[in-house]
Formats: C-alpha cells, sequence, structure tokens
DNA sequence: ATGACGATAAGAACCGGTTTACGTGGAGGT
DNA sequence: ACCTCCACGTAAACCGGTTCTTATCGTCAT
C-alpha cells in the first residue's frame, strides 16, 4: 500500500504555520490602498481625515485576517525599534523581578518590547553596543546596583548612550545623579524614619541601626533613623550603627559580633535581605525575635518578608510602581516629552517582628 | 553681546550623535555598488566571486567609516530578527543567571540578541504573542520550572510558538518531554551517587536524602541515593527520604523534624538552595556540620557553595555549559541544521560540609 | 451651469538592506 | 583576429510598512 512518494514527511508545522497577512493585503480586502490601511490603524491624533465607513471597512478586514504589523518593516519606516533594552549589571538585583513585572505592565499596552543584555566584566559592553549601534532600541533601562565592579560598566554604558542620542535611564537610585538620570525617588529617610519610630513607640530606646556599605540609600536611611531617635529624644550611640557588605553573610557576622558586644533591644536593618540574615544571626546568639529583640526593616519584599521567621515588619518599597513609572519616563524622553522625577511614598506595613500581637 | 539666535539652546547630544553610515554610502567610499558591499560583508559561503582586491577595499571603507547594518533593514529584507526570546515563566530561576552568560556567549558572536518577555499568570501570554506574531524573534528559550502555576501558560507559549513555526526549548528539563524540548541533560543520577558515594566513603551508614517534591531530576537523584546505597550493601530507611516543597522554609521544616525523630549521620540534599537551609535546621537543632551531620549537594551553585558555613561539598553542575548548548541548539534549530540532545558530565567539587579537612 | 473648495483617498517615494538575473571585460583557444 | 567562456560586478526588484504630495469627487456659492 505505497504512499503518496511527495507527501512530505512531517508537514503538520508547515501546514498549521499561519502566513503573515501584509497591510496589501488587507488593502485589497477593504478595496482600498494600503497608505489608507496605515492611516487608520494608527490613528495618528492630526492625520488626514478619513470617512468613518472606509475606516470601519478596513478595521473589519484587518480584525478578520488577524493582521499583525511586520515589527521590522515598522521599524524601517520609521526609524524607531519601539524596543527598549533592559541592561543589567548584575543580575543578582533582588528587587529586579518586581520592577520587571512593572516595566512590563507599562511598555506592552504602549507597544513597546524589552531586550535584554548584560554588562559586566566578563561579557563586556560588546552585545549591547552592537544593539544601539544597529539601531535595536530606542531607550535604555540600566539595572543594578553601583559597586566597584560595576561603575565602569555603568559609565561605558551611559557614553555609549549618548553617543548614540539613546536615553538611559537608571532603575535604582544608587548612581551618582551627574552619571545618570532616575526615574523617580523613593522616601528612603521617611520611611526609615517610620520604621525607628514604630519600634520607638514598642517603648524600645537602645536601637541598634544595620546598613550597607557604600550606598547612598543606606546613608539616606540612616539619616530617618537619626531623626526617629532625635525627634523622641534619644541619644545617638554610635556603636550601634554598623554597616555591612551586600551579602547576607556580612550582616550575620556583624550582628553576631554586636550580640555579643553591645546592649541593645531593638534593630532596624535597611532592607529585609539582610534582615533575614540578622535574624538568624540573633537568633544563634541565643535571642528570641521579637522578644529579646524586635526588628523592623524595609523593602518588604514579597519572597522574603511574609515568609520569615517571624513575619517582617517592613518598610514597603513600592518596586512594582518604581519599575512602571521608570518605564512611563523612558517612553517620555524617547518621544521627546517632558517629565519629571517624584518621590514615591512608602509605608509601614506591620507583621510580627516588631513585637505587635 | 548678543548670541546667534537661530543657534540651538542644547546642541551638545545632536552633534555627538553619529549619523548612521548606510551600505550606500560605504559603496561610494570604496567606488562600488551597493550590492557588492553587502555581498563583501556577508561572506557567504557559495556566494558570488568578488575579488579580493575589491573585497579588501570594502572592507576598508566598512571599517573607517564605522559602518553598522541596520538590523531592522536587515530583518526586513531576510524575513529573520536574529533575536531569541528568552520568555520566562518564573524570575526566580535561581539558576538563570548562570544560564543566561551561556547563552549570551554564543548568541553574540553569533550575531544574535536577546529579547525578554515574562509569562505568567499576572501579564498572560499577550505581549508574548505580540512578539512572536510580529516577527520579533525567532526562536524561543523557556526558562522556569513546572509547576502547578507554570504548566498551562508554558503549554500555551508552545502552542503558540508552533502556530507561528517558531522553535521553542526548554532551559530546565522540569517539563515532560513530550511537551517540550530541551537542549541537553545532565547527569542527575549520576552526580547523586557520587555525592552520596563519598559520604559513605567518610564512614556514614545512615544517610538521609532530601528531594523536592514533583520534579523530575529530584527523582532521578533519588535514584543515584538508591544505587550508591545498594552498592555499598546499605539497606534503604524510607524513613530517611524526605522531599521538601521548593521554598528554603519547607526544607528548613522538614529537617527539624527529621533532626528529632530520625537517626542519622549524614545527608544528601538535592540543592545547594536547599542545603544551606537544611544546614541552618541542622544547627538549630543542635547538630553541628560536618561533625554531627556531615553533608553534600548539588549544584555548586557559586553564589551559595562556597559562601555557606561551612563551604559546601557539592555536585558540580554546568548550568553556564547548559546555557550555551541551549542557545547552540535553538540556533541549530532556527537554520534547520540537525541537533542532537546530549547528557552533560558533572562532578564532584569538595569544600567542607562532608568532613573533608 | 460653473468654478472653487474641502473632504477623502490614491500614488509614489522612501527606509536600508538582500538577492537574483543580467552585463561586461579580459584571458584562452584555434 | 575571432569566438567562447568565465570571473567579477551591477542593476533592479523586493521585503512591508510610513508619509507626503497629488488627484478626484461631491457640494456649495455665485
Amino acid at each position: 500500500m505505497p504512499t503518496e512518494p511527495n507527501e512530505p514527511a512531517v508537514p503538520v508545522l508547515r501546514t498549521r504555520t499561519r502566513r503573515k497577512v501584509t497591510l496589501q493585503e488587507i488593502a485589497d480586502a477593504a478595496g482600498v490602498s494600503k497608505s489608507t490601511v496605515s492611516l487608520v490603524l494608527n490613528e495618528r491624533p492630526n492625520a488626514l481625515p478619513i470617512s468613518e465607513r472606509t475606516r470601519r471597512r478596513v478595521a473589519d478586514a484587518a480584525e478578520r485576517l488577524g493582521y499583525r504589523p511586520n515589527a521590522a518593516a515598522k521599524a524601517l519606516a520609521t526609524g524607531r525599534s519601539y524596543t527598549v533594552l533592559l541592561a543589567t549589571l548584575d543580575f543578582w538585583d533582588e528587587h529586579l523581578v518586581q520592577r520587571l513585572a512593572g516595566i512590563e505592565s507599562y511598555l506592552a499596552p504602549h507597544g513597546y518590547t524589552m531586550r535584554l543584555s548584560t554588562v559586566d566584566s566578563h561579557t563586556g559592553l560588546g552585545p549591547t553596543t552592537e544593539i544601539l549601534r544597529s539601531g535595536q532600541a530606542d531607550g535604555i533601562l540600566l539595572s543594578g546596583v553601583m559597586t566597584a565592579e560595576t561603575f565602569e560598566p555603568a559609565r561605558a554604558l551611559r557614553d555609549e548612550a549618548e553617543a548614540n542620542g539613546i536615553p538611559l535611564i537608571a532603575l535604582s537610585n544608587t548612581f551618582p545623579s551627574d552619571l545618570m538620570d532616575v526615574a523617580c525617588e523613593i522616601e528612603d529617610e521617611n520611611g526609615a524614619y517610620l520604621a525607628v519610630q514604630h519600634l520607638i513607640e514598642h517603648g524600645h530606646r537602645k536601637i541598634a541601626f544595620l546598613g550597607v556599605e557604600q550606598q547612598g540609600w543606606s546613608v539616606l536611611r540612616e539619616q530617618g533613623y537619626r531623626r526617629a531617635l532625635a525627634d523622641a529624644g534619644i541619644a545617638v550611640d554610635p556603636q550601634l550603627i554598623v554597616a555591612s557588605e551586600r551579602k547576607q553573610s556580612s550582616a550575620y557576622e556583624n550582628v553576631v559580633r554586636m550580640s555579643h558586644e553591645l546592649d541593645f533591644t531593638a534593630m532596624f536593618v535597611v532592607t529585609d535581605h539582610q534582615a533575614v540574615a540578622a535574624m538568624t544571626a540573633l537568633k544563634a546568639s541565643g535571642r528570641r525575635v521579637p522578644e529579646d529583640c524586635a526588628l523592623t526593616a524595609f523593602d518588604d519584599n514579597p519572597t522574603i518578608a511574609p515568609y520569615a521567621d517571624p513575619p517582617l515588619t517592613t518598610i514597603h518599597n513600592p518596586f512594582v510602581e518604581v519599575g512602571r513609572r521608570s518605564a512611563e519616563k523612558l517612553l517620555r524622553m524617547i518621544e521627546g516629552l517632558p517629565y519629571n522625577v517624584e518621590t514615591l511614598p512608602v509605608s509601614l506595613v506591620i507583621r510580627r517582628s516588631c513585637g505587635c500581637p
């Protein structure tokens, strides 16, 4: 029983693949020219007037045929890629995920998509340069915090972006503002104030501060800590102010040492991430949280704060909103629209680590 | 002293922006036609012959003018975007970073770049569908592991990719193989065998196994554990085989319980990530590692294993290589070339948690 | 009836590459 | 000296949109 010899062996994929529908095809279907179709489908604010009747005919045809504009053709004709480059200096930015959600939620409805490229000492700027020079991105969002290793790559990227006339903003406000823009600030100082104030309301007066070295936001949060103490008439004990490296183990070691050497009943830690290390250290030093040492933190990281033991009382850092705003600001820069930098409010999220029932 | 009134206020950026160099310009500079330039610059294997002299002239001109092909024009002409879509189901894939390094290292020299898009219950398939339908990607790498929440989105993406004739492969081998392809396997079974064998060589006979629920690779690693015991003539104690959820807290709780209820002197944990939780739990239960309980793990995660206390003896999981191979295989699928799935070897990395000096 | 004008739509050029079918000049054979 | 043939380049069409200029039609005032 011989089968048809010319029958392809695995035709499934090919037959199911829908052929791409072009502007011309929907023009034919609607009985108009392709320029008319383009005009209708793009809905320019002050374009040529199109009658309601043809507008509808075109829209119907487009809908019926399942038309999707060819991105490359559009990019070629407009000189814009409708693409944002997410350049990352350090993929281990714990907050990238949440910001990403905000970024995508803004980009998608505005017809933009995202490219990804890492910029570090291993990969170098090469691939990223290629993306910019070949016109594959209209703007850049830079992810990652400033460290000794990331500073130079970040500066190089900034220069490359500038040379190509492509706007760039940073997602985190850890870079000097003369180096690069950010979309928005958050209330670092005030958030820390609220977190420390809450500890004070619990009756604590010996409150330690655990910060992170070399980060502007950590300094701001320390200022909030100091202001809260000052407002409550509590003198600052410099010994109780400690800064760790970014990694958790550094925080752990610091807190173990502090537990042995210093006298405090509460502690404010500048990030949830470091707070869990601090709590582990406190417990390892024989202190219960919050009974022997109450603790508040900053970030309200959804993968950390609710699952810590005890759950963290912490300042809600609006990362998703920061992502949204960053995308919004970048798009405004791309379109040449004005924008301004706002400061987003934060709020205290009370769980158990502070001693609240 | 009036200044020139027509002088733009902020000309800096514009003047520094290099105008894009086109094929035609370098054709003029080299005194040839633009088709010749295209031919020279693309170096097709069996294209029209070009004399060495003009080849050099063109190359020189291109170099001198700093020519970069316009990606959109190329994409339009070739019908290919030279872009791979990294679709992620779950950005918290701990191993994405390393795989990403491997992926980029392969993509960049082959002229490909990466797009990014998340596919989950929040964002849905929408933006991703748009990318595929508008021809903005030639292939898809799917990141993230299979869970109850990610299964449906993954299947939908697979269907959409198939409908558009775009190849897709998964980065992790957690999906049923009839649902989607992977680029390569790793020696899950053998790695676990090596890790457990090492504990046996230290003289341990009561060895616990801590796995992760519902993951194929965890099952494979359990098989390696069983084979190692069998080869040493040790009977398997079913009570010592425990599976946790993916989150660390689940592992922590399981190990605390095991420490109280069961009798074992060593433990093999299926991931570094869970191993640190296990170690914390062991210490919290009053057991020293490795003196009271030796421990080996799997993954050799560079951000975890060397920094654990004590540093983890663990199986090196070649994530970077997996990323490279995944990119390679995807590109071969895009180009219609044959490929095959290989199994990558793993190796034991000895540090301190096993009890070695 | 007719010319002017406004509202619509068509036409064509263009974006910057790729790719084929088609010239052209020179070397080699007789 | 003439024809062939091959090596090398060129011209032109095409990819699928955008956008500006031009043409056409109906309507209204004169």
